[in-house]
DNA sequence: AAACTAAGAAAGTCTTAGCGG
DNA sequence: CCGCTAAGACTTTCTTAGTTT
């Protein structure tokens, strides 16, 4: 992961863009998601600058302390973010209907 | 990553699930990301029996030649998986009507 | 307080070289 | 051919200890 001067991957982007929606700190989310305390702000940080990528159980829990599914975070184009998010604020019955729409389009 | 007799990642499942539905043997599905011909092989096997984990811009390399979109594979509910699919399947206006349609319901 | 960073310690993945169905 | 695996080489992340805004 991470090369100097490309562009931040999805992750970072969505990762900060929810982070700050949720009007948290960097070390805020971090305790929130389960880290140690000492190293939480440190943590979130790289994850956020790119330079580091956590493992599949910390992003896990990083998109369970934001309140988003954790697919939002690799969404990479804006209406498939909206629409992630859209859809899991959905109760199951609309999930359904809206599926039987959509796949029978 | 990785404790024995622990489930699969949802990304290990996914991989798995979408490379199947795609016909591809796990070799194949190396090398049609990039992957070195050599090791295409033993590294794909690795990431669907989820005792390692790609980085992120080999995992949207996957995506991408498994014909879904890289949040498909971290998709952590069937009604989501589903929904990301078929949502992505549609042309631009299509997927605008939707949310429009779902933003406001 | 909040965001950020360097660097050694620690933990991970990757390549090679295979086995068995 | 296909799926799978061990282990050393290699590469990454994590913790500590800070600086900067």
């Amino acid at each position: 992961m991470s090369r100097q001067s490309e562009p931040s991957s999805i992750f970072s982007k969505r990762l900060r863009q929810a982070r700050q929606d949720a009007g948290l700190s960097q070390k805020d989310l971090g305790i929130l998601a389960g880290l140690d305390p000492f190293v939480a702000s440190t943590r979130i940080n790289r994850y956020e600058q790119d330079v580091h990528a956590p493992d599949q159980a910390t992003a896990k829990r990083l998109a369970k302390a934001l309140g988003v599914p954790l697919a939002y975070l690799y969404a990479d184009n804006e209406r498939l973010a909206r629409m992630i998010r859209a859809f899991s604020a959905l109760d199951a019955t609309e999930q359904d209907r809206l599926l039987q729409a959509i796949e029978h389009a």
